[in-house]
DNA sequence: AGTACAATAT
DNA sequence: CATATTGTAC
């Protein structure tokens, strides 16, 4: 039955690109177009076979732009460049963004240490202190998240008030879909408002397996997908899944700001650590599919 | 053709 | 902020 199941992640783990393989955090958001126009190694270039590229814009506000070292970008580029239909240049659109399971685990953490009860979007994205990440992204996923929650809670539901949910016993509960959502450690908790009389935020629970202070920005990995054009190329090697391809590239990298809450409440719990967690997978080039997924950060 | 994700609209 | 809906990708 389903081997792969048990497996789907073992393979992820191999998938996983360890942070030599990531794209080297140096140049990062040039766009390709723009690296050719400017006849620069393009960090991405090893195999891409079928790689269609899309334009990569630039993220709009909040730009840390570097202390302008030397290329003004923007200046070439886009001028009925190969005619490739790019951007209304004005008009720029923020690419997708893609939740790795690096990304995702970190947003399950946040979750936990805040609580139900301040597991808003709002708050959470400000603690993931993931810069590109925006209040949307985090409320769309959170969104999916909970429906996970619950319907796990539902189906495992019976005694185990405080069933980890993940690896349940033959019940082969978790669909496809869970894919992402089971990679990461659930915490054991959220979800039931079971405490009747203490609804209140109980956070007994200390983040996940190791964690050790590495301290590290992430980045957001974006997948840039195209606009308009229907599908053109296939899933090469399909995980057990069957769908996680997109040829995300790396995208920003460590700017936080402190942003303050007019509004908000401060309630008992000053969140404000920055916790970090750190997973490291040895990624093995496996068959030969390659997927590319950030995760470098710095340092606060 | 269907499923699933992320984005966007309510 | 939560939920519902739409769009896009696969």
């Amino acid at each position: 039955m389903r081997e792969e199941d048990s497996n789907w992640f073992a393979k992820w783990e191999e998938e996983l690109p360890k942070p030599e393989e990531l794209m080297p955090l140096s140049q990062t958001l040039i766009s390709p177009d723009l690296a050719i126009a400017f006849d620069i190694a393009n960090p991405t270039s090893p195999n891409n076979p079928q790689n269609k590229q899309q334009q990569q814009t630039q993220i709009p506000q909040s730009s840390q732009q570097q202390p302008n070292s030397s290329a003004e970008f923007e200046s070439a580029e886009l001028n009925g460049l190969g005619g490739g239909g790019d951007e209304p240049a004005r008009t720029i659109k923020r690419p997708r963004l893609v939740w790795t399971p690096q990304l995702h685990k970190r947003f399950v953490d946040a979750v936990a240490h805040l609580g139900i009860k301040n597991a808003v979007p709002k708050t959470i994205m400000q603690l993931m202190s993931v810069d590109g990440l925006t209040r949307e992204n985090v409320a769309s996923h959170l969104q999916k998240y909970r429906l996970y929650l619950k319907r796990m809670q539902g189906l495992s539901n019976g005694g185990s008030g405080g069933n980890s949910g993940q690896s349940l016993s033959g019940a082969g509960v978790d669909s496809a879909m869970d894919n992402l959502f089971a990679s990461s450690p659930v915490p054991a908790h959220f979800l039931h408002p079971a405490g009747r009389g203490n609804p209140d935020q109980f956070l007994p629970f200390v983040p996940v397996t190791s964690m050790q202070h590495h301290n590290h920005h992430m980045g957001v990995v974006v997948g840039h997908h195209h606009p308009q054009v229907q599908q053109q190329y296939r899933q090469f090697g399909s995980p057990a899944n069957g769908h996680f391809d997109h040829h995300p590239f790396l995208s920003r990298q460590s700017q936080q700001q402190v942003q303050r809450m007019g509004t908000s409440v401060h309630n008992g719990s000053p969140v404000v650590s920055p916790y970090v967690d750190d997973v490291d997978s040895s990624a093995v080039p496996v068959n030969g599919r390659k997927v590319l997924t950030l995760f470098p950060t710095g340092d606060d």
